[in-house]
DNA sequence: TTCTATTGTGAGACCGGTCTCAAGAAGAAA
DNA sequence: TTTCTTCTTGAGACCGGTCTCACAATAGAA
């Protein structure tokens, strides 16, 4: 079915013009689909497009247009299933939409997540959806909107930026999950995060950059207050944003004289390593540990015992953040929105009571 | 910090040259690095950029080049841990090779494939990473490389395709793991994929166009065989693309009076459905039924009991492919490569002796 | 000092499309 | 038949870079 020679050069609008014996200016008029062309014409073209195996070349439209066609989309790390999930909604938006997505991590670093950035305003992408690793510096965020590529946040937001947003109610579901563990009897609840400080420790929620994250320790911590439980700063634990710092920090304080009765695990990787380390040690959820996380993967409702978990739209969450960005492509955006998707409680055997 | 006006119109190599007092062509020689400038000229221009915030053109620079510094991915589904481990590798090697990622999800759908491989041709991607639905059905991939741009296969060979290919031992996996299952005195192994054929029966290993797949299923008959075990092509089940797919298939064969005593489910996602319902009906892994799952997703060894599984090196094979890739794409590459990597059977409580 | 090399710089073509503008052809109105 | 629209079409500028080529200036060799 090779009929035409291997051409390493690829045949332009010029080519098939000429062969079609019309000017240029015609020839891309048909390929473009613009203008008014006869019905003569137009056959002609198209026949000749098709002898030569025409494709048109997006770059060269791009460079008109001004449009790529493209969105830039920034995540932590697409092996995490959080992202892969949200990043499957954007894809999906965005397919439909005509776009095409070009993805890069960050690591959930900052200079990582700049050069992005960069990289994609080079690309000249029409627009981008970032999950910023630290909301307290985005710079290279703004110089993004500065330059007038739409910007839509997923996931966590920036009160400095002025964009379209959508996160989950993150404030919301940790103040009940943690109503709801100190109902159960906990008094020793910790919290376990991928975040860092810079001398791994927590000392306010103002030190989380990662916003979803802050906003879930500050909902911790204020039922915790409201409770009458003090100093429970100390039992949120930063930096396990490897299997390895994870399981030294659970292993260290499921060991200690004063160790929780609860943890809430702040993501599905760092829930799946405590579940882990409490076989290793000898624990059992939830007779000496009751066991939250955030994000239900598919795999904790078959774990023995099933883990309660934070249910978060995440697919719901990327689609969100790619509909309102190409909204606003179309031009139909005025002002920035923020999206709040709900969140729900699953309620699994890993939490028990606690006398 | 915002001095420079909101400019939405971009600041080119010309504004800079004219700022700077040079040529365009000597503007473009500082900015794009190439040829040779004076000192004093290349500090000028550089000066001049700094203060214009001139930020390079990838597109126009990618129409003269002819290099987009993208290369194009094509998987089944970003969501499955399984692709997007496997992308997490091949976007970590391109980042260091200065090339961005275009994602596009297939669905396994070779009408959606074909698509994607034309949007990316159009788009002018420097070379192709695809996991091809069927692998019979791959014109669109000759049409790719015809037009020149190299292509490397992932997990998914091809014969009539002569490029680089980075796929796992998948035959021999399959086979190892049936022996072992038969050694254990099983005899009634079903074998179950989310491929499927027009009527939703398997009757011969050709019709299964996943080129990794068909090579499991080959290993896993070929054993039986060789076993005396007559028939087995009735115990291989396709069709289980989607959780409700898989829950009919599974319980009307653990509920058939004919059920199988082992399980071999082809990628994690299945295998976790298994498990799912095994529970739903009350059965006992290992006592009731043995499971083995390909893809050693990071859950499976902490379900009660760990499942069985064959792991593959999965971040490699996309780290490989994309090695490959980006070798060719800087001209090493003569012939095209093979690459099998080595698959383990990690052997967990979820498989058992039969009497 | 004169004649090559070598280096630095500018003018302008080019990549492959889009798009403006003007002119020619055809049809409608007078 | 003449004039005014409307429809088609072609010529050529343009997007923002790269890159070739020619020329000027400087340096080294004879």
């Amino acid at each position: 079915m090779d009929q035409s020679p291997p051409r390493s050069t690829s045949v332009t609008v010029a080519d098939v013009a000429r062969r079609a014996g019309v000017s240029k200016a015609t020839a891309a008029r048909v390929l473009g689909g613009y203008g008014t062309v006869s019905e003569r014409v137009r056959e002609a073209v198209t026949a000749a497009a098709r002898a030569l195996d025409y494709r048109p070349n997006e770059l060269a439209r791009s460079m008109t247009t001004g449009r790529s066609g493209t969105i830039g989309v920034v995540v932590g790390d697409i092996e995490n299933p959080f992202f892969s999930l949200a990043v499957r909604g954007i894809t999906d938006v965005a397919r439909q939409a005509d776009f095409t997505v070009i993805l890069i991590n960050s690591g959930e670093d900052v200079v990582a997540e700049r050069a992005a950035i960069r990289t994609l305003l080079a690309k000249r992408v029409d627009g981008l959806i970032v999950s910023p690793a630290k909301e307290n510096d985005v710079e290279h965020l703004h110089e993004a909107v500065r330059s007038g590529v739409p910007l839509a946040l997923l996931d966590r937001g920036s009160d400095t930026l002025d964009v379209d947003t959508v996160i989950a109610d993150d404030r919301y579901a940790a103040e009940n999950i943690t109503r709801r563990l100190i109902a159960l009897g906990h008094r020793h609840i910790a919290y376990l995060t991928a975040c860092d400080t810079p001398d791994h420790r927590f000392h306010t929620a103002k030190d989380i950059g990662t916003g979803s994250v802050r906003r879930r320790i500050e909902g911790f911590l204020s039922v915790c207050r409201e409770a009458g439980l003090t100093g429970m700063e100390d039992w949120v634990r930063v930096g396990a944003f490897t299997p390895e710092h994870t399981h030294r920090i659970v292993t260290e304080m499921l060991q200690s004289a004063r160790r929780p009765t609860a943890i809430i695990a702040s993501d599905s990787i760092i829930g799946l390593e405590v579940f882990k380390i409490h076989r290793q040690l000898g624990l059992s959820i939830p007779d000496d540990l009751s066991l939250v996380s955030f994000h239900d993967a598919d795999w904790t409702s078959v774990t023995t015992p099933p883990v309660t978990v934070v249910r978060q739209p995440v697919y719901d969450l990327g689609a969100t953040a790619a509909k309102l960005l190409v909204e606003r492509l179309n031009g139909e955006g005025q002002t920035a929105r923020v999206v709040v998707l709900k969140t729900e409680i699953v309620e699994r055997a890993s939490t028990r009571e606690r006398y």
